[in-house]
DNA sequence: AAGTGGTCTAGACCACACC
DNA sequence: GTGTGGTCTAGACCACTTA
């Protein structure tokens, strides 16, 4: 039972660290200035959002809805369409529109770029190449990541720091034949990541998130014991189903939470 | 240089154990039954995605998209409002329509159900409740959490296994106050997670991760090594502003990684 | 068969930003 | 002013589903 207890007590610690911040944004009503749709869009997603309108409500037809609102057919029908598009109901021909009970929890992970971050926290911020160099893709990593044979990239390592202390430890690899420009990109004053950011285009991602004990090399270069937890962050980025660039994050467990936030905007 | 090595190893083990899924979903043409509008949204996507458009560029006006594909203003402006709204252009008065340069690292974070989340995976599930007793809000919790003197809460602790292997625990309290049918709930049976997503309608929700060391307790619930690397999941869900639950899952960090995939669709 | 949502048209007026 | 996007109207036809 001391086990318990000392769950509990863990569990408890949690709640006091976590201001209550996301639970005071609510009710923010649209002016009298705002579009009509704003209003509707309001109305209708409150009485979901409140619980006064259930999983498996009908919400009132087009045509009700016109007349309620005194509007166009148009009108109703974007905010419905758009209140689809949000995950928050789900419409059906000849039956109507009802709302959708919830869905697996899923949440908008933001993942900054380390740089920005360390600043928006309101730290100073510094930055180390360790290493770099060109290379020829292993046998492991042309198999694993569909990339041709003659395949080129560039392998860094770096650290960050924030006041001064080592915030993370990162290794990345980029793909020259994909982005020939960071051949000249000059990564002793400037993150590779905000250097991609900036400068290349990508619309598909993957990250994987796991804890492993920090390897003696690691601790080192994180100034933590060795064995201590480190939160590592994996991400591969792709442009046109083209693999631009891999890296591997490491921060140390106990300084860095990823934060994630629910919206009611999600895809099904 | 040793050091090095040794990270340019790791990183090609991530690198060959993640598989190329996400990139082969690319190219999906509208048929040509599809709906005008999304093969208006189509083509200008893919031109922005491939980088043809870079960002910056601004794309067509909207008289000049109604004259290319012979079609109402409507039309098209419902298409770039959807575009504008995913995040890929940013629309202008009097200047036109951009395309919008990428923005921070955000992805959408899995987190489903656990039962759900084990099942899935092909493996059996196993689930045992190891304590459940109702109590006062302590102070801290009060003062954290915004929720009134007289609260109260149940409060739980269970374990969840694959194939018979411990593979999460969890402590969660559910505030009864909130929530009162949680009361009669039978969580001898079922988890707490698959209990609340069936039941209570929510849309507010925060996650926290972090990863720690595992303490001696935790690490016998889950059949690890003490210290050894877990992945905590902490995550609290409202309903109006009001807090329904809280929950903190351990997760062993070598068998258990978080998977976030980034989609076109951000909020900005 | 009837009624729902899905889509589109051809106008209109307004707000706003830039010249 | 001038031209852009923002919003809305009052129709229309079609596809689909369910009664």
């Amino acid at each position: 039972m001391a086990d318990l207890i000392c769950l509990y007590q863990t569990a408890a610690i949690v709640w006091k660290e976590l201001p209550l911040t996301t639970a005071t944004k609510a009710a923010s009503k649209p002016q009298p200035k705002a579009p009509l749709r704003a209003r509707i869009r309001h109305d209708i997603e409150q009485r979901i959002l409140s619980g006064d309108w259930a999983p498996g409500h009908r919400i009132p037809f087009e045509h009700e809805l016109m007349a309620e609102y005194n509007c166009a057919r148009m009108t109703v029908s974007k905010v419905l369409a758009s209140l689809a598009d949000s995950g928050l109901i789900e419409r059906r021909r000849r039956a109507g529109s009802f709302v959708r009970r919830p869905q697996s929890q899923s949440a908008v992970l933001e993942i900054p770029d380390i740089k920005a971050e360390v600043i928006g926290r309101g730290h100073s911020y510094d930055y180390e190449l360790i290493s770099a160099r060109r290379r020829r893709a292993t046998k492991d990593e042309r198999v694993a990541s569909g990339i041709s044979k003659d395949s080129t990239l560039l392998a860094l390592q770096c650290r960050h720091f924030a006041d001064s202390t080592p915030y993370a430890v990162e290794v990345r690899q980029i793909l020259l034949d994909t982005v020939p420009e960071a051949g000249d990109a000059n990564f002793f004053s400037e993150p590779p990541g905000t250097w991609l950011l900036q400068h290349v285009a990508w619309h598909e991602a993957e990250h994987h998130i796991a804890a492993v004990n920090a390897d003696p090399a690691t601790a080192k270069l994180l100034d933590i014991a060795p064995g201590a937890a480190c939160l590592v962050l994996n991400r591969r980025t792709w442009r046109s189903g083209q693999l631009l660039t891999a890296v591997r994050i490491w921060y140390p467990g106990t300084s860095q939470t990823l934060v994630a936030r629910f919206t009611p905007s999600m895809p099904r």
